[in-house]
DNA sequence: GCCAACCTACTCGGATAATTCTTGTCCGAGTGAAGGTGG
DNA sequence: CCACCTTCACTCGGACAAGAATTATCCGAGTAGGTTGGC
C-alpha cells in the first residue's frame, strides 16, 4: 500500500508552473521533460488536475495547461484528492456481520459503526488535516529556503530566459 | 491507493481470540470460519502477525494461533505494519534531480530533503501517531461499549461453550 | 499593400496495452495425539 | 496395569496461479497560427 507517482509528478509540477510565473500555457512534453517523465502519462495526471479545478487546460497550437488558482489556495490535500480520488484509505467490508459469529449477533449490534473501522478512520482523519494545513505556498517557500537559487534554475531549465 | 483487507482480517482475529480468553490455540480454520474469510488467504496474514510477534503458532494437532501479547500491549499501528509492511506511504523518487531542470541544479541544491516529500512525511506521521495512539485494548472497548454482550457472542459463535 | 480563406503543425483528450501488486489457492513437511502391543 | 512404539490425522508454512489496480503508450479531434492567393 503505497500512494502513486502520479501525486509526487502533480506536486512538481504545479511548482513549475507558479515558478514560471506568466500566465503562459506550458505544454506537457516541456513541463515532462523538466524532471524527465513520460509525457502521455504525466498528461494523463494533468486532465485530472483539470477536473478537480486546480488547472486550466489551453488547446490548439501553444496550448497547454496553466495555473488555475494561487498557490496559496491549493492544499496538499487538495493535490492528493485530484490525483488518487477521494475514497477512503481503510475501506470496511463489515465482516464483522458475517460468518458464524456474525450470525451469533443481532441486528440491534450493528447499529453502531464498526470499532475497528472508527479506529482507522480517525488515523485517516490525521492524515488528511495534516495534508490539508499544508498549502502548495508552504511547499514552495521550504524549496526555495533549501535552494535560494531555484526559481532561476527553473526558469532556465524551461527555456524561460 | 487503500489499504488491503488483510488488516481488517488481522485485528478482528485478534479480537476473536482475545474473547475466547482460554490460551487454547485456535486454527486457522475455525478463525477464518467465524467471520466467512478464506482460510489460506488469512493463513497468511497471520503468518506476518507472528513474524512480527503479535502471535504465536502451535503446529500439529489441535494446533493453531494464540495471542503472544495482551492487547494492551499491541496497537493499532503494529498490526498495520504487520501485515502491510513498514514502507512509507509515500515514496519519494526524486524527481527533483533529474531532468532539465534537476540538470540546472548544482549537487548542493539537494543537499536537504525535498519539500514534497517533507509535506507527505509529516502527514504520515500524523497517521501513524495516530494509529499508535490505539491499542486493541481501546478497539475492543469501543466495540463492547457499542454490543455489550459480544463476548458471549463469539464464545458461541466459535463453539466455546 | 491589405484581406481572407486554406493548410499545416501542434496541443489536449480519451481509448488502448503492459506491468506490478494484491488477492486467492494448493500441496508438502512437521508435529502432537491416539491406539495398539509387549512387558 | 503401565510404558513404549507405530500409525495417523491435523496443523502450519511456503510455493504456485488468478484477478485487479497501477503504469505506460498510442492515436484521433480540435484549434491557433502561418502562408498563399486574390482583390
Amino acid at each position: 500500500m503505497r500512494t502513486g507517482k502520479g501525486v509526487e509528478w502533480a506536486v512538481h509540477t504545479l511548482l513549475n508552473l507558479a515558478w514560471l510565473g506568466d500566465g503562459e500555457p506550458v505544454s506537457t512534453a516541456q513541463l515532462a521533460a523538466g524532471h524527465d517523465l513520460s509525457a502521455s502519462y504525466l498528461n494523463k495526471q494533468l486532465q485530472h488536475l483539470v477536473k478537480a479545478g486546480l488547472l486550466e487546460s489551453v488547446p490548439g497550437a501553444r496550448g497547454g495547461f496553466r495555473l488555475a488558482l494561487p498557490l496559496e489556495a491549493v492544499s496538499m490535500l487538495d493535490v492528493v484528492l485530484a490525483i488518487e480520488g477521494d475514497e477512503p484509505l481503510f475501506h470496511c467490508a463489515e465482516i464483522r456481520r458475517c460468518g458464524s459469529i456474525g450470525e451469533q449477533v443481532p441486528e440491534s449490534g450493528f447499529s453502531r459503526p464498526c470499532a475497528v473501522n472508527s479506529a482507522m478512520a480517525q488515523a485517516e482523519t490525521a492524515w488528511r488535516r495534516a495534508l490539508a494545513e499544508q498549502c502548495l505556498a508552504d511547499v514552495q517557500a521550504t524549496a526555495v529556503a533549501h535552494t535560494p537559487a531555484l526559481t532561476s534554475y527553473v526558469k532556465r531549465g524551461m527555456g524561460h530566459d
